[in-house]
DNA sequence: TTGACATTGTTGCACCTGCAATAAACCTTT
DNA sequence: AAAGGTTTATTGCAGGTGCAACAATGTCAA
């Protein structure tokens, strides 16, 4: 395209004979965020086309689903912090997936403010179809990736530890 | 006494005597897409906090910004493909930001349905800003990475690669 | 040239999202 | 027990989002 790229203003503090500046050359496709997110938009939107047609649930309904089929009865709280979720949007899931039939809301006896949130049997019958497409999802990831595969989840791993990008302080 | 833990829906496909059943044991915490997810959005979060304070701007105008700075004037189409945006989504952030004045809308001469966003200077002066504070927080996860730094970056690029899970076929 | 089809960017729409405000329940201190 | 503060879940609101529809422009064969 453009030949030469002018250099419109050659900055007169630049002292050094660099050739490239990391300021001028800076590219998004390189860009470790970007490259994160863009990965993993593309990744949890082809899962979601996997069950959303079929089974007409979103990724946060996704979750909410899958943790409490791993958990059993647990609070809104609990699935806020274990789902990587607002609590907001927990609360919005739990009510469209109770409005489905899929799970049920009962408040706790001992703790009048806390909701115990719990698959219904159509909500185990839902899982017992989308686990298995969830599991070949992965496998299908662990294929393509490799030996790669491994050492992203230990990264994935250092990244989700707490501290750095925690939650709450 | 049998002391056998009841084993609720003995799947008669299942003739090993195994002791672990992945549906049963499913765990969000261990899903690969639930993971890059998690992270991603950690990650994506915390360098926004960075910069939307200061500058006001979101993460799809970080981006638009990153694409123009890089590549000069070019169309929304070109940035939707190599910012990884939906393209309504380009042309709503092209609009906040030239409202904001940070970058020009010019009808291309040889073919009128593109446009050609550019930076204006005010947009440069922005960057100036803007990318010391993106390549300082890339190095600081880089160093929280350590030698997983790269091998992330390698998955992501299989992840990344065109293929299954491309945009469009 | 014309007419059919493709591409580009914007917008209407329904929905989702994060944040702050809120009500209800709980806890602690007096 | 009462007051003041904390925690939990929901909801109002302003704005963002994807998708489909659309108008404008371009392409190409007949």
């Amino acid at each position: 395209m453009t030949p030469t790229p002018a250099r419109p203003m050659p900055e007169p503090s630049e002292p050094s004979g660099g050739q490239t500046n990391p300021l001028q050359d800076f590219d998004l496709a390189g860009f470790l965020p970007y490259r994160l997110a863009a990965a993993a938009a593309r990744t949890s939107r082809a899962f979601a086309d996997r069950y959303r047609e079929e089974f007409g649930i979103s990724i946060p309904e996704w979750r909410v689903l899958a943790h409490l089929h791993h958990a059993g009865p647990v609070s809104v709280r609990d699935i806020e912090a274990r789902a990587d979720m607002e609590k907001s949007k927990v609360s919005r899931a739990a009510s469209r997936l109770e409005r489905a039939g899929y799970i049920s809301k009962a408040v706790n006896d001992t703790d009048k403010r806390l909701l115990e949130l719990q698959l219904t049997e159509s909500g185990r019958e839902l899982m017992r179809q989308l686990l298995p497409v969830a599991i070949q999802f992965q496998a299908e990831m662990v294929e393509r990736l490799g030996p790669a595969a491994e050492r992203l989840d230990a990264a994935l791993g250092v990244l989700l530890a707490p501290g750095p990008g925690g939650r709450k302080e």
